[in-house]
DNA sequence: CAAAACCATTGACTCCACTCCATGGTTTTA
DNA sequence: TAAAACCATGGAGTGGAGTCAATGGTTTTG
């Protein structure tokens, strides 16, 4: 798969994308014609993205991704300390999860206090 | 309160401070005794920082959290689009949860296989 | 009272995660 | 076949969110 449709697929741009293999979060081999310089992705790299965006929107970083990813990928458990690294992010993502529902529930009050200062106003 | 104090109870620098009153989301009075430049900040300070870190934490910007503080504090429900806005906000900070969640079951399935892995490992 | 700790202000600096641009080559399409 | 759309590479630029350092004043403390 070329870039373009790569980028249709994950809704990411082409920059992103190129950015993203920079640092090592997917990788593209040289595509089958040699005549062009295009790269070619693996099928799979949008179900690989969707998993890197998701962990970015959870406010997981590219080097914290990157690590994580290589690991997994080379089969490398036990790699440097990845069992107090999972601790970590597990530990950040539940901290994330509480306070954007902290956050929520604010939001929701608010919410609802505008509905009732509309229900209560008086036109002119 | 001056400046370290509420540092102090916060966990926040001093200087996120005085870049969060830039920023307008916290507000001081310069301090009683004129003698000095010191500022004083209310004592509900904290207790409104601890609703900005929430937020922040959650991965709401600075700029979305004054307008919200602002309109808040105003009284001005019906400001701008605010119901529009906090849908809008709502709705993210779902996609967060969201996330947040897929990515630490993901993390958690890491964190069972490395236990497998370890559990099976013969020395030697 | 002197040293240490605190404070304000300004402006420069850093880091992260993109995003844009210029250049030059390749495919697709009308 | 020519224009339009696509591609790679390299490097510069951007925006958000702080962070640091310099300077010069004020309080606290031993």
């Amino acid at each position: 798969m070329r870039i373009g449709a790569l980028s249709a697929l994950t809704g990411l741009s082409r920059d992103t994308l190129r950015f993203y293999e920079k640092q090592g979060l997917i990788r593209s081999q040289p595509s089958s014609e040699p005549s062009n310089t295009y790269r070619d992705y693996p099928e799979d790299t949008a179900e690989r993205l969707r998993m890197i965006t998701d962990a970015r929107d959870a406010g997981l970083s590219i080097a914290d991704l990157k690590k994580l990813l290589d690991c997994m990928e080379s089969g490398d458990l036990g790699a440097f300390d990845l069992d107090a690294f999972l601790d970590e992010r597990i530990a950040q993502l539940e901290h994330v999860i509480a306070t954007a529902q902290r956050t929520l529930d604010m939001l929701n009050g608010t919410r609802a206090a505008v509905a009732m200062s509309d229900q209560i106003h008086i036109p002119q």
